[in-house]
DNA sequence: GCAATTCAAATGTCAGACTTTTAATTGTCT
DNA sequence: AGACAATTAAAAGTCTGACATTTGAATTGC
């Protein structure tokens, strides 16, 4: 692991890169030690700080954890779908926020995603999953539930099906797509009809899972797909000419 | 924004995750320029390396940029999808290398997925797409190409594909399915006979696009997705009664 | 043999100095 | 007045050395 003191990048990017790259690479395996920080200093011919800084680069990606004490330090980080999951939604969230993506864009690319995980979770669905779902679908109903919550319970209904599929693969790359799409969500006012419409859906969508009919859930989803962008498309207008 | 100093965590790891509240929340947006250095650890009464630490762990996240020079600082940065594109990229390579995920719920995942971009290439593929798609087709088919340009090439293609639905979040989701599936793609050793069926496949595929025929798309990619984890299967066997 | 103590290694934090980069300002010459 | 050069100031980047805190291991004492 070498780097160019010559380069016009930081000092601490370039360790960073260096690091990440043998982890990456699978050269330093899972729970290995990385040299203490004043070895590394030692190594890279850099001051401590510097070293520090780039171990708090790779910390923030979760690649690596440190630990304090007589046998602390710094080990490559096993990373965990719980980890990777709040990474995604992170940055998923900010991705939308930042570019002006548009509802219909966003909307589309969830349930394109979400279409993919159908058949394998009307296959592969564990009770727990259904009940999951009709609890999710119960909590919809209440009356007094403000927007927010409608739109959180909905992110969880949506997640127990996903997870249904029994993929934690897909389910990690899902994570992202439906969370994110949440505050785009919570910009739209539920009306009683919306809501008890988005309900009946869901139903149905529970009903094709429990069903293992995975023909019926993708169609359930294509006709939420359609209400959720015909519904924002009339909130927006309206919203538009209040103005 | 506050931070408590009788946490048991770290004192730049607080300060990075109020400032990375700030700016997901949207309180602080795009561009705007955030305290210096020296602002900030007067503001938090903490030492300028440790706001340094803190910075450098939101510069990891791309969440902000810094400047050097008299007009210089550290600037709310916006989340590019190619900045989005590589850390997605990492984090699915490392969870699939380190939570030994199988060659099947993987290769699941990723087929799930761009079956998911099929229907929407099929309709809204530029012939630049198309291009792209022929032209790795035919590199696919060069005599002498090692393993690891073969893979790579069919990364471009499958790429190619994604980006045809026209919908840069779906491209930015399954950057990550498609690309961290490399190297477990490329444990396998392609004969001559297997990559003739994968060209005829991808070649299926492609006039499927051409055609605008979501279904046939569909249909090629599952043939595609059956014979993928056939040929791993073998090759894993074959590797087993070696030993 | 076990418990308390001490020790040492490592990260976490701090303070202060110096270096480098960058843009704005100022000064000077044509 | 305008163009070019020199100065200056602000900010991040780096370095040094110190001290605080944590934590496991070694040592000591009984």
């Amino acid at each position: 692991m070498k780097i160019d003191p010559t380069s016009d990048k930081d000092l601490s990017a370039q360790i960073a890169a260096a690091i990440r790259d043998a982890i990456v690479s699978g050269a330093m395996p899972v729970d290995e030690r990385l040299p203490s920080e004043a070895e590394l200093a030692e190594q890279f011919d850099v001051s401590r700080s510097t070293v520090r800084e780039a171990l708090k680069r790779l910390a923030a990606q979760s690649l690596i954890r440190t630990q304090r004490g007589a046998t602390g330090g710094a080990f490559v980080n096993r990373l965990r779908y719980a980890d990777a999951y709040s990474q995604q939604i992170t940055t998923s969230t900010l991705l939308l926020s930042m570019n002006a993506v548009s509802f219909e864009t966003a909307c589309e690319a969830r349930y394109a995603l979400e279409r993919a995980c159908a058949p394998l979770s009307a296959m592969r669905r564990t009770p727990d999953h259904l009940a999951t779902m009709r609890a999710e679908i119960h909590r919809q109903g209440q009356p007094g539930l403000t927007d927010e919550a409608f739109c959180a319970s909905d992110v969880a209904f949506h997640r127990a099906l996903v997870d249904g599929a029994g993929n934690p693969v897909l389910s990690y790359q899902l994570a992202g797509a439906v969370e994110a799409m949440q505050p785009l969500m919570n910009m739209i006012t539920f009306t009683a009809r919306s809501r008890e419409r988005i309900i009946a859906l869901h139903g149905g969508i529970a009903d094709a899972i429990e069903a293992q009919d995975g023909g019926a859930a993708d169609a359930a989803l294509v006709e939420l797909a359609e209400y959720t962008v015909e519904l924002a498309q009339s909130v927006f207008e309206a919203r538009a000419a209040q103005r």
